[in-house]
DNA sequence: GACTCGCGCCAAAGCGTTTTGAACGACGCG
DNA sequence: CGCGTCGTTCAAAACGCTTTGGCGCGAGTC
């Protein structure tokens, strides 16, 4: 049933029940609930190709998720970041459209969707230092807001991110604070924005307490739990093993905590552990017990929400100064962190190791 | 830069160029050459919803995907089985469409998309015992392919499933042949089929070894991290403990392994634990060392690409009668189990608890 | 040399909406 | 009674593409 079938068997012309379901104000009342009667009795919906056409609008929002060939990763936060945008979407109307392509095609991407205007707006996911996207967004004259920011765009351009530099500092200062003196990174890929000013952010604090920057203790990898592992275990291995380890997300953490079991280490007593908590549906950190972890805490759903709201706004509003907003991350006392142990204490060398 | 436009800096009429660019026959090689240059020197991109209305196909799939609202979950296999079939979508040029809706306002999504012609086709997720959405897409007309299977739905549908069963009966009889007498399940909440046919599973093996089917060692719910901590915790403070778990997902399993360690409990050697590994890409078990985990493994990623290469030829053959695919489930042995435990068992009773 | 045929191209219709511009009564007012 | 106004409706154009149904022209055939 279409819009012309429609208005042939109400006896009206298509243009009035057009306007009739569209809110016009130039239709009669009685006519306006004898159109909106049919059209339910009818189950019609106009169809979204033959209406983005007559438009302009494609009443959609672009994700662009790449997927990297070689290590066959997918983001865990995508999930959620997108199930917090949909919501928003499906309210206002929108669909939202992913696009999977493999890392380095994504370019292409953008300036596929761009071109063939399949979409009003993209959301940029997980920029990087300097991050090329965004230029080329910017000369698309795509709307788009990005999840995150990336250090070196100069540029201004919409963002919805955390403060991940902070978040690392207060937790790295909370560690110096309980007496830990060799403190551990465990990081996502050090090129991906979040991960640098994260580093920076627990680098900071190291300076900020008087702690020596050891390479030796931090680690950078893909956030799965086999690499939290890894770094666990070199780290514990090492001559003079940290005492508290930073790590930057949920998922690592879980990896490193098995490094810990394997080494019989407690976390909380023998090892402290804070890590960053995207507040995962699945991968609750305390609901409604005493957190597991102690931990960065900063809800991706609620990102996608926001994120989800400015871009529609964007796309409403063209050629406004774009807006930002950066995001606090709480910090939440768990069962992962403690005092630094004094007697497992290495011989302390007597200018510092 | 739009068909027209184009046309008229070649000179070309809009038939000539669009016939030339979809490589129909009766264009001159040379006129074509010309138009394709033209094409890629100018960026030009058919608009999607112009060629949607022309052509009456969207190029576009469906994927509705709930968040119960009130749990706010969103199933971490999404992403792995999306990026899959995402994958093979973007490779036949159709996008992915993402319907994020609250649970139970499925029906009027999937008839939304339906009656808009938004999507050729949808993939069904986590179909229920009984699946009402079955029936209604049949009646819709709409192609889809299930991801997984729905007991008690009598019509033919099309679908990719895992041996769920068989999976999960191998499984606890590889347990009851390692001695085992008290085998647990903690399993997915069961109106879902994938966890009713888990359950099968487990209860078939009891049956064929002789066990008792024991409610007491059977626990259902969500799949998370915490679910699988209060699951195993439970279990372990029971008087008569089980020596093994089945476990639903990694995730539950991670879960249920932090359970025995608060219990003091080695994983392989005081207890055993066998878990569902959907092979997520950031939750890999075992990749270039011993898995952690003894695992029923099934790439929920290939499932996807399965799954999307199914629909797409289901919509381009109409009519034909539905293609299943059952997908068999690969036992890989790991570090978490090893023969039951002598010295703690309990004072047998005589005639079995 | 007329006729057929096929190659290469084009004009125009159509896809299902929205939107522009106008028509048509009815009504109020001078 | 004539004119403007308002409220309601409509016909037709437009969106950007595909596709139908030719059309012209040169080559081949008799």
């Amino acid at each position: 049933m279409n819009l012309k079938q429609l208005a042939a068997h109400l006896g009206l012309s298509p243009t009035t029940v057009s306007r009739a379901l569209n809110g016009y104000p130039e239709v009669a009342e009685a006519t306006r609930a004898r159109v909106a009667a049919a059209a339910r009795a009818h189950d019609y919906r106009p169809n979204t190709r033959a209406k983005g056409l007559a438009t302009g609008r494609a009443m959609a929002i672009g994700h662009v998720i790449p997927t990297a060939t070689r290590h066959e990763i997918v983001n865990p936060v995508f999930a959620d970041f997108i199930a917090g945008a949909g919501e928003r979407y499906a309210a206002a109307g929108y669909d939202l459209l992913l696009s999977v392509v493999p890392d380095g095609d994504e370019a292409q991407a953008y300036r596929d969707l761009a071109r063939r205007g399949t979409v009003d707006g993209v959301i940029l996911h997980a920029p990087r230092i300097a991050d090329p996207r965004i230029p080329l967004l910017l000369d698309l004259g795509l709307p788009f807001v990005v999840h995150g920011r990336s250090s070196e765009v100069r540029a201004p351009y919409p963002w919805v991110d955390v403060n991940n530099l902070r978040a690392f500092r207060r937790a790295a200062e909370f560690l110096a604070d309980l007496g830990h003196r060799r403190i551990a990174l465990v990081n996502g890929l050090e090129f991906m924005d979040f991960a640098h000013r994260r580093r920076r952010g627990y680098l900071e604090a190291l300076e900020s307490r008087g702690l020596p920057a050891d390479a030796r203790l931090m680690h950078a990898a893909e956030m799965t739990e086999t690499n939290g592992h890894r770094a666990g275990r070199a780290l514990l291995a090492l001559p003079a093993p940290p005492t508290a380890i930073l790590v930057s997300s949920i998922i690592m953490a879980i990896g490193v905590r098995r490094a810990a079991e394997e080494h019989g280490l407690a976390l909380g007593r023998d090892l402290s552990v804070i890590t960053h908590d995207d507040d995962l549906s699945y991968l609750r950190n305390g609901e409604d017990e005493v957190p597991i972890f102690t931990a960065t805490r900063s809800s991706v759903r609620e990102a996608g929400r926001i994120a989800a709201d400015l871009l529609m706004e964007r796309i409403g509003q063209p050629g406004q100064p774009p807006r930002t907003r950066l995001l606090e991350a709480a910090l939440i006392l768990g069962l992962s962190t403690g005092p630094a142990p004094r007697a497992a204490a290495p011989p302390a060398p007597p200018a510092g190791a």
